[in-house]
DNA sequence: TTGAAAGCGTTACCAC
DNA sequence: GTGGTAACGCTTTCAA
């Protein structure tokens, strides 16, 4: 390893190490130089069909020796299949998303798919991508992720005899795996009433935005729930939206904390953002759960390492799930129209009772907010 | 959202919701309808070339009352091009390479690219992927992430004429984008004797594994050129390598401080893996960096949030390196053929000198240990 | 067992 | 402008 320049680059490449052949050699090739027809090349390459061994032979060693590679778009077009799977999640980067295909990969990586993943990050992406993953020839099957589909979208599909299955978003006729958003969020308010809070607030993502997911609004919805359900009335000052994002998160809540009166809880519409929470509570002196409970919705890895209180969601189980589903439709199978996984409420160290209801362990007291 | 059985599901669904052309049209099928030749039809959807208005009009007209897709494989075996590029990457759900493909999606995914990942979690897997991606007619380019290529990998991608650029794995010929890893172990090292400590651990991975990855053991003889520079005797029991895992992890740890002398240091040739030592010692009642001084690599980030002290290496940029180069040489330019990436300690909260060193704070106090 | 030839669905070149 | 017609590289059917 040699040291380089300023910017820690040492010294250019050729465009193309040109050292190759001209004609990039095609079975035409080796059949004629094999001194044999082309079916018999692919013969030899693909069925384990009826071939001689000694021509066999005679094949193989001039596929060695040209260093045949079928073409794979040849093959696709011919076969009309493509052994691949696609799999469709914005930002698959996001902790909730790896670890849903933490689930996923391992189910369609194991049998005679390819597994391919197609990145959205921008409204563009999406309709891009569903456009030509929908279109003919370039994959055996799809699991999209988190998208809301149109019927337009979910009918090229069909049309297309592409079998689909959603995960984290619902659409009638199309199997998805998902789990009841609305009643997560209840769970999630309901453990902070329990807890002695009525003074709740809310943080979660935009109501609208580019892609249609509606998680967060379902689950403030379950908030709004179960505050009515315990006679609590609402503060519309208590509902703090941003996009979805640890910063966004920080802001909001530092809003939060500035309230004449703030709140003595927060549900949190996800983990990521939960952890924004948390940092703006530090960084305000604000003692998690002293002062202010913070619960999540998730269950991401990292939760369990800082202790985070959370509505957990079986994430890598219902990649698993999806995989599985997309699995069985591919070998023409059939599978259930919706599989709702289950919820439970992850009870670690970010909730505690409210300052004025706590009775033992001595806290940084009331009030000392700001 | 409507309840469901006992395994979560509800009703099937119809394998292929049938209500579907028998025939899925082509241009052959949209030119006889709109009574034009199929070269027309390419032309209104391609070329913005010369076409009556009339003329795609009617065309335009045709292909929507037939839902006309064009094929995806017939394409890319016409125009011998695929506007995609594939980047290959091991475990591509761990925390590291994560990061890496953050800072790569963006920059592939601006362009007139589709970019599409392909996991390796196997050999198998490797090899298939190599091999496939390596053959005309799948993608146009390649990032390969962590993966060494042998030659006769890297000329066959040069054969097929794809363009191809290396992630944290190095070859003469190929562009790649590295860091000095022998260099970051004695950093990381150097670090922790600085801070007076002489017992000093190493945890990795293991030196032989089915990718012949060999960061680890590169930080790994940088951890023992800093010891012998310092003039401090290796001892071989200080050193464990397990799979890359926090549990692994974990378990390596708890032999470290079970040793009759245990380290008051060590260095973890990860983060994934610190944390993984971090836990052990909580769990033990070693106090961090009272009792056991932690020091990573890689910095992902949860590192910042659980305060680890580590040797960053620029993931993200890394990523967002190597994108760049590929679309240089996918527009036919050059690429150098290294470049090599800034390496820094981030000193935090889980690094301290070794407790008879220390004379301020107070702690557990030394010996404390188990 | 094996060669010849007909697709597979596009794109691009060449006359008209 | 536009239609006809070769490729593109493979698989598969059909005879022989």
């Amino acid at each position: 390893m040699t040291a380089s320049g300023a910017d820690g680059t040492v010294g250019p490449v050729e465009p193309v190490p040109a050292h190759a052949a001209q004609h990039r050699a095609t079975i035409a090739d080796v059949a004629r130089r094999a001194g044999v027809g082309a079916g018999t090349v692919s013969r030899v390459l693909n069925g384990g069909a009826r071939v001689s061994e000694t021509t066999r032979r005679r094949v193989l060693a001039v596929i060695d020796e040209l260093d045949y590679r079928p073409s794979q778009a040849a093959r696709n077009l011919s076969l009309g299949t493509t052994s691949t799977v696609g799999v469709v999640v914005p930002f698959f980067t996001h902790a909730s998303a790896v670890e849903r295909l933490r689930g996923l990969v391992p189910v369609l990586t194991g049998g005679a798919y390819d597994f391919v993943l197609f990145d959205v990050e921008t409204r563009e992406h999406r309709n891009h991508h569903l456009d030509s993953l929908s279109r003919p020839g370039r994959i055996d099957g799809a699991v999209v992720v988190s998208l809301p589909l149109t019927d337009a979208e979910v009918t090229r599909f069909t049309r297309a005899r592409i079998p689909l299955v959603l995960l984290d978003a619902a659409h009638p006729g199309v199997p998805h795996v998902v789990i009841d958003d609305v009643r997560g969020g209840r769970l999630a308010t309901e453990h902070l009433i329990a807890l002695g809070h009525w003074r709740i607030a809310f943080v979660g993502d935009p109501p609208t935005n580019p892609f249609d997911f509606t998680s967060s609004t379902d689950r403030r919805q379950g908030y709004h729930d179960a505050l009515a359900r315990a006679g609590i009335a609402a503060r519309p000052e208590y509902v703090k939206e941003g996009s979805h994002d640890r910063e966004v998160a920080f802001r909001l809540t530092e809003e939060l904390l500035s309230l004449p009166e703030p709140p003595t809880a927060v549900f949190v519409a996800s983990d990521t953002q939960a952890l924004g929470v948390l940092e703006a509570a530090r960084r305000h002196d604000v003692a998690v759960p002293g002062d202010l409970s913070v619960i999540g919705f998730d269950d991401i890895e990292v939760s369990r390492l800082v202790g985070l209180t959370t509505v957990r969601q079986p994430l890598q189980d219902s990649g698993a799930r999806a995989g599985a589903l997309l699995l069985q439709l591919l070998e023409g199978g059939t599978a259930p129209a919706e599989t709702l996984l289950p919820l439970e409420v992850v009870f670690r160290e970010t909730t505690a009772p409210p300052p004025t209801a706590r009775s033992g362990r001595a806290t940084s007291g009331r009030g000392a907010r700001r």
